[in-house]
DNA sequence: GCACATTATTGGACGCGGTCTAATAACTAT
DNA sequence: ATAGTTATTAGACCGCGTCCAATAATGTGC
């Protein structure tokens, strides 16, 4: 018996996972940069319309394993303690958050380059992310310090997730025989955080 | 006299300067988001298809002070002495960089957030040239050291630059009790280098 | 069974950025 | 006057993102 209560209303037709597969298909086919948003709402049978009930934008269909990955990164800042130094907790964190994410669902995106046609909307959607990452980041540790001059925060977030984005780009590209992704973030964040820890 | 040769073939009748104050006055008018790249070619007297020729995107027109003076981190990263430590060579000439911008040369794009209408274009416009520099980091990097595991120069690249951009945001947030850019950059970035030069 | 409410889907249209082609214009050199 | 060079322009097109309104597919209550 499903406790969930029956939903009403005009049932669903695709999901982000179906929308999702049908543009990676697409993508291997005729590459990123030449498939349309309608090309990806054919091949998942819906209309281009519904493509933007899924998702806000084209590119945003690259990131659907990233977006579940990254919704971890606040639950992981909140469950350190108080007593663990707060530099150590930003990076111990993201290294947590980048283990959660399944070996096997590199981003196709950052393994097939040349098969996007374009870096542009890659980039600018991944931005977009990086941005909402860094402000919770950086209201964490507004939080967790007494002086919030406004910039090392906001200079701590930049720095340690460019440096975690550095690592995942060279870990997808690594190939077959890459190390976890934990193990690149972690040899990225690490020194960012040492800097910072040790200018307290 | 003029010593540069005549140039041949019809005469330019607009630059990227006249484009940018065309541009600035039409945003304070009315935001950037509102504002159509067909407005901004009209106000500086040319056809749209013109602004083209001046600009890659509409969203360039946000750069030109800082384009020029980006174009200098090369210069700088070179003129350090191979008897710099390495980090310390990234961190002074990103901080040499940052001293030579024009003091009164705040991007409008920074200052006035709220006559943008959108982050998007400001955002992905910035993000095509932290790309730029941060791959004149990493051959630097790269050339410098013996070791090109190609995730520490890419970690350092990124991580630095994360940290100058969000300096230079806080920067121009601070209002006109600002200090000079080159502080809140030096403050931002020396941690980063300090870091990644302990962990060499 | 039917009416109603709710949620999703759809068709068509529009604005805008970016790009393309081809014609025209404004210069210099000969 | 003509040819070559460089810039400008008009018009068109494509695709993304957005909007409006109509339609569809459900569940609920009577």
């Amino acid at each position: 018996m499903n406790d969930q209560p029956q939903q009403v209303g005009r049932p669903r037709r695709s999901s982000k996972r179906i929308l999702e597969e049908a543009a990676a298909e697409l993508f291997l086919e005729q590459t990123y940069a030449r498939t349309t948003v309608d090309d990806i709402a054919q091949r998942a049978g819906v209309s281009r319309n519904t493509f933007f009930n899924y998702f806000g934008s084209k590119s945003d269909v690259l990131w659907v394993d990233f977006d579940e990955t990254i919704e971890r990164l606040s639950v992981e800042l909140e469950a350190s303690g108080p007593a663990n130094p707060v530099m150590d907790a930003v990076g111990d964190a993201i290294v947590r958050v980048a283990a959660s994410h399944p070996d096997d669902r590199v981003p196709w995106a950052l393994t097939q380059v040349d098969l996007m046609g374009t870096r542009d909307d890659l980039e600018a959607s991944g931005l977009r992310r990086f941005m909402k990452q860094a402000e919770v980041i950086r209201l964490f540790l507004s939080s967790r310090t007494a002086v919030d001059d406004g910039l090392q925060p906001q200079a701590v977030a930049f720095a340690v997730l460019g440096a975690a984005a550095a690592a995942a780009g060279v870990w997808a590209s690594a190939g077959i025989g890459r190390r976890p992704l934990a193990d690149y973030v972690a040899e990225a964040v690490d020194p960012v955080c040492a800097g910072f820890a040790a200018r307290r």
